[in-house]
RNA sequence: UGGGGAAUGGUGUAACGGCAGCACGAGUGGCUCUGGACCACUUAGUCUAGGUUCGAAUCCUAGUUCCCCAGCCA
């Protein structure tokens, strides 16, 4: 397998080599280890395409754990999304489905091993002082005072510890390292603490609980993991992991560590997502301007696109910022090779066509997808009245601007040329109404004489035009970077007062009434849409904009 | 300040001592019944200073800048 395929980043180069040496007797098995405190985010997506993704490449197999160490933080209600959130991405872990609860036996008598071995001790210092022995950066720690406890006094401590004799926070088992190690993670790192808390999966029957640091590597070497792929942070840790793992004497998995994933105009922060939710600045997690998983998902986007973004940008060990732009890229390739078109008017402006028959209506034939043959076509209701986009006629047309204006003629998509012959405005001087006429002879969009328009727009037939309430989403922050802000200021601030704009009477075209929940469109000329699979009702289709169709004039427009 | 990492066009990412390539963006033109899509072309880069070498993004030396670490979070 590795044989056809160049490696394309670091670690897959790393893996070849290990296959081509024989490392791990040819196996390669990677594990996605999210902790069940949050929804899964876009940051998480390129994690689990990389593992899951590795494990594919060179025929090997992934594990989904959760990382469920801290029962006051973690939930099923997360740990059921997880699961939806992976598979809707694509992904199988097959029957591998592992929690790090599932190891707190054997992580007991690991970590009774090593108080037996003198490597570990009951430490009675409080979480301050405990803090002040550690030292700072440039100095050393000083030893605890409990370190030099007997083999058995640590193992009736510890015993003592489980039993629940104590209360929270009053004592720690610790790794006894080294006080002075200029990594601070070598500064006799705590392994237990007492949590008299109720755990999602253990219920009550711990009261002490692992750390992350002691539980992460050895749940690896259990699960004969080969490549425990993971974030730049955790470099740092890398030596204690080893150190645990050499100390225990049981299988050595390989941590390799990449830059997370950095995108402009949204955070990744769990914790500020969380606030974001509890604070309801949004609807909720998967509210579609949030960049976790399910918010993409209802916002229309693929889990093709997402997996061909996180292709795109690349595993490496730079900190990087990752332009919007590219993930939008992503999903308008996917949406504009899959959805198919319809026409949909947004900010309504009538538009009376004299010449056309009262009462009379017709039927035109339009293409669903010129990327698609296969979509075939549909039948679109024309009549007397209609409604065009009001950004699609001025009264003073500027330079370069090719649509509707008084004495301009433009096609209809896909219906009849027509041109403004008079505008109609109301007491306050807006423009409220267009009368047009149209040429009998262009019907279908082409003149029998050859004569060509420049702008084509699109159109909704009044008479027949559904209702919907339509909802475009903008960027969450108004900042490349939500996190640059005035001293004094949170993040908040930079929250953008218009990343949703709800339109509750925009006109589709009639078909669209029958949209299901989760049906993805173009519709001509404006963006991608999905119909909203929480707010939508039978025959009462909300509409999301995914993303618009990049918008030539409106950059035109911008510049001058 | 101790330790651990990292620096390549605007943004990302390749190169493994031998022509600095690709993607996205931006720009120009073509085509078009979506100012979409598509096609073509253009733009623009090796953190700095030395050194080794026929030849350096790559090796060596010194520096600069950025990120991470002082949770009983993960």
């Amino acid at each position: 397998m590795s044989t056809e395929a160049r490696a394309s980043n670091f670690i897959e180069e790393i893996v070849e080599e290990d296959l081509r040496t024989n490392k791990y007797g040819g196996r390669i098995h990677t594990r996605f280890p999210p902790e069940p405190n949050g929804y899964l985010h876009i940051g998480h997506a390129k994690s689990i395409c990389l593992n899951f993704g590795l494990a594919q490449k060179y025929g090997g197999l992934t594990n989904l754990r959760f990382d469920d160490t801290n029962p006051t933080k973690e939930d099923t209600e997360y740990v059921d999304s997880i699961m939806a959130d992976v598979r809707w991405l694509g992904f199988d872990w097959g029957d591998r489905l592992f929690y790090a609860s599932d190891y707190f036996e054997q992580l007991f008598d690991y970590a009774v091993r090593l108080i037996e071995a003198g490597k570990a001790y009951v430490c009675d210092l409080s979480a301050d002082q405990t803090r002040e022995f550690r030292g700072t950066l440039t100095q050393p720690g000083k030893n605890s005072p409990y370190r030099d406890r007997s083999v058995g006094e640590n193992l009736d401590l510890f015993l003592r510890m489980k039993a629940g004799e104590f209360l929270d926070g009053t004592r720690t088992l610790r790794a006894k390292i080294d006080m002075a190690h200029p990594n601070l993670n070598m500064r006799d790192p705590v392994m237990y603490r007492i949590l008299h808390a109720h755990h999602h999966r253990t219920g009550d029957k711990w009261c002490i609980y692992p750390m992350y640091d002691w539980t992460h590597g050895q749940n690896d070497s259990q699960e004969r993991i080969t490549h425990s792929i993971c974030t730049l942070e955790f470099e740092n840790h890398r030596p204690l992991y080893d150190w645990f793992i050499k100390e225990l004497g049981i299988f050595a998995p390989q941590q390799i560590e990449f830059a997370r994933l950095n995108l402009t105009y949204t955070i990744m922060s769990k914790r500020w997502l969380l606030q974001l939710v509890k604070e309801k600045r949004v609807t909720g997690w998967d509210d579609p301007r949030m960049p976790t998983i399910c918010g993409f998902r209802r916002r229309g986007y693929t889990p093709e696109a997402i997996r061909a973004f996180c292709d795109r940008i690349g595993v490496a060990k730079f900190n990087s910022t990752i332009d919007m732009q590219v993930l939008e890229g992503a999903i308008r390739d996917d949406l504009n090779r899959r959805a198919n078109r319809v026409m949909a008017v947004l900010r309504p402006l009538k538009v009376v066509i004299e010449n056309y028959p009262d009462g009379q209506t017709d039927e035109l034939e339009a293409i669903n997808n010129p990327e698609d043959p296969s979509a075939g076509t549909r039948k679109v209701p024309f009549s007397k009245t209609l409604y065009i986009e009001q950004d699609d006629f001025r009264e003073t047309p500027p330079k370069g601007y090719y649509r509707l204006a008084p004495g301009v003629e433009v096609r209809l998509r896909y219906a009849y040329f027509i041109k403004c012959v008079d505008v109609v405005k109301n007491a306050a001087g807006e423009v409220v109404e267009l009368r047009c006429t149209y040429d009998p002879t262009t019907r279908g969009g082409n003149a029998p004489d050859g004569r060509k328009v420049k702008g084509t727009i699109h159109w909704v037939s009044a008479q027949h035009a559904h209702s919907a309430e339509v909802r475009l989403y903008d960027y969450l922050f108004n900042k490349p970077d939500p996190s640059d802000v005035p001293e004094g200021e949170t993040f908040l601030a930079n929250l953008n007062p218009n990343s949703l704009e709800t339109i509750a009477d925009a006109k589709l075209e009639p078909s669209l009434a029958a949209a299901k929940p989760g049906d993805r469109f173009q519709f001509e000329r404006l963006g991608y849409f999905c119909a909203d699979t929480k707010d939508s009702q039978p025959g009462k289709p909300v509409f999301n904009r995914t993303v618009t169709l990049k918008d030539t004039w409106a950059k035109l427009e911008r510049k001058s």
